[in-house]
RNA sequence: ACCGGCUUAGGCAUG
């Protein structure tokens, strides 16, 4: 049973819950595992109604399975199906409360999301990490950066999703003195050293400061580099004007082993486009689809008739209008 | 000792 579970777990998340279902449905006496395990696999797939009607078939719904359930409905927008289920359940955890503010908070709704964390009665780091990153990026920073305070003034512990969800405030605010600070205290919790994750939010922060060589010094030091963090720092190069490092650091990722998305790639044709590298674009354009097999988006498809417009070549930015993949706006 | 649910980092083409 445990191999079964795991399996279950297994077809989950490489995306076949029809799978999981068959193993799942052939498991004998299944225990709590094996039912949270497959409601999960159908909701890490987007599969709502599959998970609900085997929630439904649970004959004891415990609060592990509710849980998975309800934030399920919040993944395909359904709150008042989420409200609904967690108001039915008659134990209900932190991870449960935790999951229904984070369930308001993803769709905008912070004064519903704000009364739910109020009235959490056993908050842990993840309830305050949820909050705080709600305001953050619902653009209220100013009321994350105070909830942080707060957080370490009631004597709750912070952890690394903690800084990156303050840092990350400061980004939005642009505000160099306090992300400083906060840099600092987390460098000295040895956090930007040992999780990417934190390292790279403060990359990001100096970058939004306008501050590339304090961001530059901190992307030298992060080891084990991965996708995110050097498109932040390529990004971080093209928001401050410098095309001709971001294409240095985008080669430098590829010798570092990292491939690049869709979104490294919107980096880097905006800086073609905006340094007006022409040949760079296309060749770029090319890379994307040729040797990467990124479909364009419709951004791309912009930078690039941006940059076809730049260079005066009016007549092949309007075929390239008439003849991409997707309508003009 | 060992299986399940919550929070976190890159884009935002009117540059």
């Amino acid at each position: 049973r445990f191999l079964s579970n795991l399996l279950i777990q297994m077809y989950g998340k490489c995306g076949d819950p029809d799978t999981a279902l068959h193993i799942f449905d052939s498991i004998p006496h299944k225990n709590a595992f094996s039912w949270s395990i497959a409601i999960s696999a159908f909701v890490d797939n987007g599969n709502i109604s599959g998970a609900k009607s085997l929630f439904d078939r649970m004959p004891s719904k415990d609060t592990i399975s509710s849980t998975a359930l309800l934030v399920g409905f919040a993944a395909a927008g359904d709150l008042s199906s989420a409200m609904l289920l967690f108001q039915s359940m008659p134990v209900k955890d932190t991870i449960a409360w935790n999951s229904i503010i984070a369930a308001y908070a993803r769709h905008g709704q912070l004064p519903r999301a704000r009364e739910l964390f109020d009235a959490t009665p056993k908050k842990n780091s993840s309830s305050w990490n949820t909050m705080i990153a709600a305001y953050s990026q619902n653009g209220h920073c100013r009321a994350a950066l105070h909830l942080f305070r707060t957080m370490s003034n009631e004597g709750q512990r912070s952890d690394m999703v903690t800084f990156v969800a303050a840092i990350d405030a400061c980004a939005g605010l642009s505000a160099l003195v306090a992300g400083k600070l906060i840099h600092s205290i987390a460098a000295a919790a040895g956090l930007v050293a040992f999780h990417v994750e934190v390292a790279t939010a403060v990359v990001n922060m100096y970058a939004r400061c306008g501050h590339l060589g304090d961001a530059a010094e901190v992307f030298c030091g992060i080891r084990g580099k991965n996708l995110i963090s050097w498109s932040t720092m390529i990004n971080a190069f093209v928001q401050n004007g410098c095309a001709a490092r971001a294409l240095d650091a985008f080669y430098a990722m590829n010798v570092d082993g990292q491939a690049p998305d869709s979104v490294t790639f919107k980096s880097i044709l905006s800086a073609c486009s905006h340094a007006g590298l022409f040949d760079d674009g296309f060749l770029h354009f090319e890379l994307l689809v040729r040797d990467f097999g990124i479909v364009p988006t419709m951004d791309h498809f912009k930078c690039m008739v941006d940059l076809l417009g730049r260079s005066g070549r009016l007549e092949e930015a309007e075929e390239l209008v008439n003849t991409m993949p997707f309508v003009p706006d």
